[in-house]
DNA sequence: ACAATATTCTACCATGCGGTTGAATGATAA
DNA sequence: TTATCATTCAACCGCATGGTAGAATATTGT
């Protein structure tokens, strides 16, 4: 059904609301983001504040701000407010969770396919 | 500015366009979604085609199918087309390259937090 | 008191995402 | 041939995201 007809736009399907985002989930579409990985780079050199941040990039302080947030709701980044300074820095616990998450599935995979490969590959001569 | 006045809407601030996402971005944005883990770890019990992931899953098959094609991008599934068949496999080499990536910069962040931290800590004693 | 500074907030745009439904395509089975 | 099965394609919705600009807020310096 094409609907671009003349029908009253609000009798459509619906998709179910979605749940909220889990901290590994936010970990991973935090890193995503090549401009963010650069931002968790520079905050690596020690604390930042916002606009020490934002001077390293071509886009907007707006949207540094942005990112910074997106990084803080993500755990990866912890913010302290001193005067009218906010203050960055780094919070790798997240960063480790997401790591080890990574690590036990690859070689959970890897291992699977290694023995799949080895039975297809059978007793036959092979070897380097 | 409020911009919701009458002025022709083409004559906006615009923002540049973003350039295409390199592998490591969408391998990081594939696994952040919790039903492409999942279907990553069903992929991990062997080759299945499209329907009989898409079965394990409360969404609809379009969803799933969709799905696949997020880790197909991402390099993580490789699909091979047998008659009206699709089978997905998984290939797990960019998780591979996402774990290094990951695995670097965790171990350089915690060393440069330890070392601060050990700074800090000193050799005199905490001052207020 | 006032001006400058650091930052967020609000509003906007374009694009992408995760979901839906329905139609189209292509291979197999009857 | 025709019906059925496996899958994609096309269009749509609501919301998030990455970007912009400008206004608002709070702190600091003179």
């Amino acid at each position: 059904m094409r609907l671009n007809d003349n029908m009253p736009p609000r009798h459509r399907s619906q998709a179910a609301p979605r749940p909220p985002r889990s901290q590994l989930n936010r970990v991973y579409a935090a890193i995503a983001d090549p401009t963010r990985r650069a931002i968790l780079g520079v905050l690596a050199g020690g604390q930042r504040n916002v606009g020490s941040v934002a001077r390293r990039f071509p886009i907007s302080f707006n949207a540094v701000s942005k990112h910074l947030k997106v990084l803080e709701r993500a755990g990866l980044v912890r913010r302290r407010v001193r005067g009218r300074e906010h203050w960055l820095r780094l919070r790798p616990e997240p960063l480790r969770q997401a790591t080890r998450w990574l690590e036990h599935y690859r070689e959970f995979w890897e291992a699977r396919l290694d023995a799949l490969e080895a039975l297809l590959v059978g007793t036959r001569g092979r070897r380097p």
